[in-house]
DNA sequence: GATCTACCGTTACAATATGTAACGTTATGG
DNA sequence: CCATAACGTTACATATTGTAACGGTAGATC
């Protein structure tokens, strides 16, 4: 009862990894006490939602003592990216072209932007050569 | 009871969304038949489907003799960015380059591929000015 | 060493969302 | 006039999600 082929995240869950990966490990507690204005929870909810977040294999937690602490198992640009890459397949016939083509026509980005960023990230990364 | 913000399509919504999008306006019937082998439903089944498309705002019926004739509204590569773009928003902190960066990582595309990509896009955009 | 307390896992439940479909209704082609 | 094709309404069983009460347990506190 390990991995399962779980893929969404809902939006109470995606409310907590967003929290996650912008403050970095933390407890049950500090989940609790950073929402607790936006979205007041009793701890055994939060804990609760962080379980099945491990479940989905999204978090994965360190035995501190005896309380939980909670991290991230990918940056959120890489399940971005994993996201993405499943909406291509879907949704864009495979083809990463039609994704850009529909942000830039959505204003999702401007095309002058995006050649630029696309540039530096070219750049950046020829100057590395192989990693893996 | 018209807009609704929806915004997710479940499994067998997306597979006829999927149909729709490459075969284009099609009947409850011509969905059915599509489907048979892969995913028999009985004529029910996929008007329900349809109707929720529609009620989620990704399909339109224009009526046809007696039956319903059913497209999508928007492109596919329209939802897709819109998709992609509320992905951005949450995972990537708003930050187009983020994503980038984990598709290059992730390997959902070649840097030097996307670089191409960009620049053809951006070729091709500033040849038209603006539009809207 | 008896308690208290902070944490944890287990279990539970209501509200949706989803897949699936039976049924009743109603024009229309015969 | 009647069969039939196509439609909307209604209905479930499951799975997912949000929410939380409970009961157990290891350290800290008298």
């Amino acid at each position: 009862m390990a991995s399962n082929s779980w893929d969404r995240l809902s939006g109470l869950e995606e409310l907590v990894m967003g929290f996650l990966w912008s403050e970095g490990p933390a407890t049950a507690e500090d989940v609790r006490t950073f929402f607790i204005d936006r979205h007041p929870m009793k701890d055994s909810t939060v804990r609760t939602v962080l379980r099945r977040l491990e479940n989905k294999g999204y978090v994965t937690h360190r035995v501190e003592g005896r309380t939980y602490r909670y991290r991230p198992v990918d940056a959120g640009r890489s399940v971005a990216a994993r996201a993405v890459g499943k909406i291509v397949d879907r949704l864009c016939d495979g083809s990463v072209e039609q994704l850009l083509i529909g942000m830039v026509d959505g204003d999702v980005i401007d095309s002058a932007e995006l050649e630029r960023l696309a540039r530096r990230i070219a750049t950046s990364r020829e100057a590395k050569g192989r990693k893996s």
